[in-house]
DNA sequence: TAGTGGTCTAGACCACTTA
DNA sequence: AAGTGGTCTAGACCACTAG
């Protein structure tokens, strides 16, 4: 019998046992222990070895299969993944400073009631010609430039809420961290694009000059799209980064 | 007392309890009822409310926490944080297949030893004027041009690992499943970038057109940098993408 | 049927913060 | 001192897959 006192000494320092047997396994992975596509011991050997119960291990499992580097089998077991390159989580980093902070400036360049083309139409899932509302911002800091919004936003006669949707969908409501309204669910894509003459000339850039396209498509509880558009992000100032490997 | 079986019927059909509390949770966000920055219920009052055990729902929590939802400070309480795009986790996709399949041809177009010049020396941290390992690969599908890569790797006479180190950072090794070598450290950083005449022609793209650019370090066990480089991907072949709130 | 992963309990102790 | 999150136990039952 043991109590939680001594396990919590058991590992070494501080550490906590799931970490220390989610790094252990880790390691025989990268090490051959476990090849890729191997199965890994079953939770209850597992345990024997660690000298933890089944949630313990369950919870060292649980983190290798959120970073892909496992999967777990019902009925079958738990298998060694080879790392994949394209399952890497990018985090959008905006260079030298916060997304958003007082150095910031948001234009609004446009705000108007359009009839929806074939791509608005197709995006907001909506008939053809039906009105929406087009937004154009652009965000600049320290009066330069650095980024372009385009949206087009939902208007539905029948349940008005094109108040509260434009401030669900204003720059703060999701680039401020102190806003109150946040997106339930929605999409983005990521490219590379060349600017054409007209966001050239907006973002003072050179025409064909390279920027990142953050398309993005944000839909109310139910599902229903509310907001389809994209930001145009000159090259220089924004990157994504991940980190590989152990915390 | 409740028993496991009575609990699982609990809340409606097979979805497990922790998953149906932090949905419950997450909407009371997204609606306000738990404003950006307030205070969640405590994980004891959360176990009164769901009628479930103390590690049901701190998985829940950690669900959240592990989104971004929510962060957690020991001794004082859960909080809601408000979404921030910055923070979204984006997957790195292959238009039109899969990253490395049979179609896939990679040509080794350079494999030479250099002299480390003052950036290959930064990044590999290593002196200026050092013996690194040189390669240049090009990954084409279906004989079309996808992406180039470029490699600077670490050549450290006193541990002669460099057979193993081509392969570890050979592109099998992180775009193929079936590889059995991994990384352990590293990160990435993706940006946007104007093709120069060079990776123009070899892409056979329009000098000038817009590429992203992979960038990558990886490390050794013991965080020592081994390979330093890039991809350039066509930017019409590739996106990174990523889905916002519930699962 | 035996073994696997998936979920859950009803407690416990610890580290930390606030008052 | 009281309340918070963080960790852990030693079982349990379920759903699934295999032989």
């Amino acid at each position: 019998m043991v109590d939680a006192s001594d396990v919590a000494r058991a590992s070494d320092q501080g550490t906590p046992a799931y970490v220390h047997i989610a790094q252990t396994l880790e390691q025989r992975m990268t090490s051959g222990d476990y090849p890729a596509g191997s199965r890994l011991p079953s939770g209850s050997r597992l345990c024997i070895e660690f000298g933890v119960s089944p949630m313990t291990v369950r919870r060292a499992l649980h983190m290798l299969e959120d970073r892909g580097l496992v999967i777990a089998r019902q009925g079958q077991g738990t298998f060694a993944r080879s790392f994949d390159l394209s399952d890497s989580l990018f985090r959008l980093d905006f260079r030298g400073g916060e997304w958003l902070d007082e150095s910031a400036d948001i234009r609004l360049l446009e705000a108007s009631m359009t009839r929806a083309d074939d791509n608005v139409a197709h995006r907001l899932e909506v008939e053809q010609g039906q009105m929406v509302v087009h937004l154009r911002r652009l965000v600049s800091y320290d009066g330069d430039p650095a980024m372009s919004h385009t949206e087009y936003i939902l208007y539905d006669p029948r349940r008005p809420l094109v108040e509260a949707q434009l401030q669900l969908t204003s720059l703060n409501a999701f680039l401020d961290s102190g806003g109150t309204h946040r997106f339930s669910r929605g999409f983005l894509h990521l490219t590379a694009v060349d600017l054409d003459n007209d966001s050239a000339e907006l973002l003072q850039a050179a025409e064909g000059a390279s920027a990142l396209r953050l398309e993005h498509v944000f839909q109310d509880t139910d599902g229903t799209p509310v907001s389809w558009g994209w930001f145009l992000l000159r090259a220089e100032l924004f990157r994504l980064s991940a980190r590989l490997g152990s915390l």
